[in-house]
DNA sequence: CGACTCCTTGACAGCGTTCAACAGTAGTGG
DNA sequence: CCACTACTGTTGAACGCTGTCAAGGAGTCG
């Protein structure tokens, strides 16, 4: 039988973004990473703009003995390394085998389409911080959790089965919790028949009750018939 | 004997900031709001962009059984509304009696000037809400409650006695943690000589010790000679 | 095959929360 | 001016969620 998986990467491009931020096509690279190695730096001048065109990304900031608090994950189709301003204020490297389009930022004259497209992004990326802040101050570690399924589960397009580029203690990281606590609540959504793990690696997902899973990640008095994002 | 106490508002406001988003100053209103009144409410449309003159004002999102996440905190001088995009992600009220400038946002006309200085704002409010972060995810109570001392005192400019305008509560809110919690932070600091509580409401502080407590903030192996924002 | 990584699960500890009592202050109205 | 109430903040005691430590299985790679 076939099911779903994942989404087509390619669907998922915005053209209009990218042409608004550096006009020429022309002026794009094509760049690979391989797992594990670093796609820029905090404190580094922010040389130039990224999009993803396939694998994945994380973003983080590192305490000084070893603490990791990841921003963000950016999958095929996001545009990043924008949001930061002159100087990466994040670390990004790449989860797995990641391809990228990049181009130098001194192409983007500062006109006014350029700078509004990046104000456009830029607020996109504070409002997902705005919303990760209510979820790393005020909610348990099953919301968490919950909250982060749903977010990759909408990004990925809803597949029939999520393949999570990235390891118990990269989501852990995310949402500010140790792998084990990710891990034990993962098992406890898959006791409750909400999901299934699946494949050897235990990284396949497949949701079998959403609204379920949104009510958890809404918090204990959020109604059945509550809308979310 | 007199000592500075905070800082005169006045000086901390930016007109080039003001001027580059919203051009003529007539175009500005002053505006009052008692304290524990609501500035704006998240969901509605953003119409106004606010300046603070003088007092406090909180932004938070609430999760539906009550829960609460500040976000950040307006002190006289800030500019904040702006933040936002169209729709208000966050409600804001008055911690204290306040006053505002405000101006239709109609009246910025999405010039180059404008939207750069809009920019230049969103950014910083995401540079603020990344360090949130790091803090919500992976600090422990005491070096939350080192970190919020240091944002004031620096954004009060490092007066001799620290007056702050919000309740435990709503630091509580802010750093993710219970009032119960920031109390006895308060009182661990203060048994270490870092500090002192003073007035009756015990919302006057004096820092002794900056040095330690940017070493608390920034956790066990930070280094002494270490340099922090 | 051996070394390594990743994930799960169990047992236990601890940090922060919850519940509670108490004191001091502000605000209100008589 | 005082009584009354509400609010704010501190502190103590016990609980519980999550972290820590540990063991074991399963997959991957050379």
């Amino acid at each position: 039988m076939l099911v779903r998986v994942n989404a087509n990467p390619s669907h998922k491009s915005v053209p209009t973004e990218l042409t608004a931020l550096v006009g020429q096509t022309s002026l794009w690279h094509e760049f690979k990473y391989q797992r594990g190695t670093e796609v820029f730096g905090e404190a580094e001048p922010a040389e130039y703009v990224y999009q993803l065109r396939a694998g994945a990304v994380r973003t983080y900031k590192l305490l000084s003995d070893g603490r990791r608090q990841i921003g963000g994950f950016h999958l095929p189709g996001d545009i990043f390394g924008l949001e930061n301003g002159d100087v990466h204020r994040f670390t990004a490297d790449a989860i797995i085998d990641t391809t990228v389009w990049l181009a130098r930022r001194e192409n983007m004259f500062g006109g006014l389409t350029e700078v509004a497209a990046t104000l456009k992004l830029v607020n996109r990326s504070l409002e997902h911080a705005e919303n990760h802040l209510l979820l790393l101050g005020r909610q348990t570690a099953l919301e968490r959790t919950a909250a982060f399924l749903l977010e990759m589960d909408r990004r990925l397009q809803q597949p029939a089965l999520m393949i999570l580029p990235m390891s118990r203690r990269d989501i852990a990281d995310y949402l500010g919790l140790t792998l084990e606590t990710v891990s034990r609540a993962l098992s406890t959504l898959r006791d409750r028949g909400i999901l299934s793990l699946e494949g050897k690696m235990q990284r396949k997902i497949a949701l079998h009750d959403r609204p379920k899973l949104a009510g958890i990640a809404l918090g204990p008095h959020a109604l059945p018939g509550r809308k979310f994002e």
